[in-house]
DNA sequence: TCTGGGGTCCTAGGACCC
DNA sequence: TCTGGGGTCCTAGGACCC
C-alpha cells in the first residue's frame, strides 16, 4: 500500500491552529509549498507563486513554514507506519510504501489494514491520511492519489488493467512534463495505448530506462519491491538569489553559508563525503553543475569550502556573463558507517576542533547563534529558518 | 510579483586499468 | 599498423519526485 498525508504542511498548520480549519491555507512565502484542500478549490497548488495564490483567493491565509513541527509530525506518522508493517519505504516526510503481503492472519485484509492505518494516524497524530492498495507500487501510488482527500482506494487483484488502461499517461508515477510531451507528440494519450505497442518500440522512442519501465507498467508487470532502509546518497542545500546582480564577494558569502550548513548537517548525521557539487542557475533559469572529488571522505567545513570555492572561481566567468539566480551545494559519495569512525585524521586537527566547537554552540544555543563574519557580506534578507533542520525553534 | 528547497536515479563520454 | 572485451571512476546533464 501507499500511504500519504493529505496536504501535509497545511494539515499540520490546521491541526495546530484551530482558527485555520475549514479555511484556505497556504504554507510558504514566495512560493506555495503546500495548499489546504480549501485553497485548492480556488485552483491554488504547490509550486505556484505566492502572489498568484493571493490573486486566485484574496482571503487565503499564508503561513510561514515551521520546519520542526513538520519533522515531528513526520516522525509520529512514521511510527504508525512501522507499527503497521515491518517493511516501510519512506518517500519523503509525508508518505511511504508499506508491504503488507502475508499479514492476513494477523492483521486482516489489506483494506482492513489500510482503514486501521488511517484511523491510527488520525487518532495518534491528528492528520488526514489517504491510502492506495494494489498489487504493485505504481498502482498503489496512483490509487492513493485517487483516494484523496482522506480516503482509501483498493485496486482489486485481477482488476489492474481495467484500472490502468484508461488513465492518461501523465498520471503515471515517473512520467513528468518531458515524457508526457514526448508521448503526446507520438500520439500516446492513455496507458492502454502504451500497452498496445512492443517494448522494443517504446525503448527506441524513449530510451532504455523509460521505455522498459513504461512497458512493464502498462502491462502490469511493475517489478519494483518495497525497499526498507534505503541509505541516503547526498546532502545538499541551495539558495535562490533573485535577479539582482551579485558581486563575487556576495557569491562567496553564499557559498560559505551553504558549506557551513551542509557540513554541519553532515557532521550531525555522521556522514562524510568525497564529491562536492556546485550548482548554478543562470538568469535564464538554465542550470549547470560543476563537481570535484577529493581523495578521502570528509565532513570538515574547511575542506569542503576549499573545493566549493575552487568550483565557484572556475564558474565565475560564465556567471559574470549570464547572471546567477541560484547557488546550490551538494556532497555526494557519502561514506556511511558509525559516526565515530568518520573523524579520521584527514582534515587538520585545528579545523576539526573548530567545527566541533561551533557544532556544540549551535546545539546549545541554536543554529543562528554563531555566524561566520564573511557570511554577513550577503545581508539583504534575514536568514530564513530551514524547515528541515532539526533543533530550530526548540531552543531559541 | 514568475519560478523554493530537499532529494533520487539514469545516461553518456572520457580516462584509466587489465 | 591495427586490433578485443570487460570493468571502474569521474564529470555533466537531464528527468522526476515530494
Amino acid at each position: 500500500m501507499h500511504a500519504d498525508v493529505d496536504a501535509f504542511f497545511a494539515s499540520v498548520e490546521q491541526r495546530d491552529d484551530p482558527s485555520l480549519r475549514g479555511k484556505p491555507v497556504v504554507v510558504g512565502g514566495g512560493v506555495v509549498m503546500a495548499a489546504s484542500y480549501e485553497a485548492r478549490a480556488f485552483g491554488i497548488h504547490g509550486g505556484m507563486g505566492g502572489w498568484q495564490a493571493r490573486r486566485l483567493c484574496p482571503r487565503v491565509v499564508v503561513v510561514f513554514p515551521r520546519g520542526s513541527a513538520y519533522a515531528e509530525a513526520s516522525k509520529a506518522v512514521f511510527e504508525v507506519f512501522h507499527d503497521t508493517s515491518p517493511v516501510v519505504e519512506g518517500m519523503g516526510l509525508e508518505e511511504a510504501f508499506l508491504d503488507v503481503r502475508g499479514m492476513g492472519r494477523m492483521a486482516g485484509t489489506p483494506e482492513e489494514i489500510a482503514r486501521r492505518l488511517r484511523r491510527m494516524v488520525r487518532e495518534r497524530v491528528g492528520l488526514p491520511l489517504s491510502v492506495g492498495v494494489a498489487s504493485t507500487k505504481v498502482l498503489a501510488k496512483i490509487a492513493s492519489r485517487s483516494a484523496k482527500p482522506d480516503g482509501v482506494h483498493v485496486v482489486p487483484a485481477g482488476g489492474e488493467l481495467e484500472f490502468l488502461h484508461p488513465l492518461p499517461v501523465e498520471r503515471l508515477w515517473g512520467v513528468g512534463p518531458a515524457t508526457t510531451e514526448k508521448l503526446h507528440s507520438l500520439g500516446f494519450m492513455t496507458v492502454g495505448q502504451l500497452a498496445a505497442v512492443a517494448e522494443d518500440e517504446l525503448v527506441s522512442m524513449l530510451g532504455r530506462h523509460t521505455g522498459r519501465q513504461l512497458a512493464a507498467i502498462a502491462n502490469n508487470r511493475d517489478p519494483r519491491r518495497v525497499r526498507a532502509g534505503r541509505r541516503r546518497r547526498s546532502i545538499g542545500s541551495q539558495r535562490a538569489l533573485g535577479r539582482k546582480k551579485r558581486s563575487p564577494a556576495e557569491l562567496d558569502a553564499v557559498v560559505l553559508a551553504l558549506v557551513d550548513r551542509v557540513s554541519g548537517r553532515m557532521r550531525a548525521a555522521g556522514f562524510a563525503g568525497r564529491t562536492v557539487v556546485l550548482r548554478v542557475r543562470y538568469r535564464d533559469f538554465t542550470r549547470i553543475s560543476r563537481s570535484r572529488t577529493v581523495a578521502r571522505p570528509t565532513a570538515a567545513t574547511a575542506t569542503i569550502l576549499e573545493a566549493a570555492r575552487s568550483l565557484l572561481a572556475a564558474a565565475l566567468p560564465d556567471i559574470e556573463r549570464q547572471g546567477v539566480t541560484l547557488l546550490g551545494l551538494t556532497v555526494y559519495n557519502l561514506d556511511f558507517g558509525p559516526g565515530d569512525q568518520l573523524a579520521l585524521p584527514v582534515d587538520d586537527a585545528e579545523s576539526t576542533a573548530l567545527d566541533a566547537a561551533i557544532d556544540d554552540v549551535r546545539e546549545l544555543f541554536g543554529t543562528r547563534s554563531v555566524t561566520r563574519a564573511a557570511a554577513l557580506a550577503l545581508n539583504d534578507r534575514p536568514e530564513a529558518p530551514n524547515p528541515f533542520e532539526e533543533g530550530v525553534g526548540r531552543r531559541e
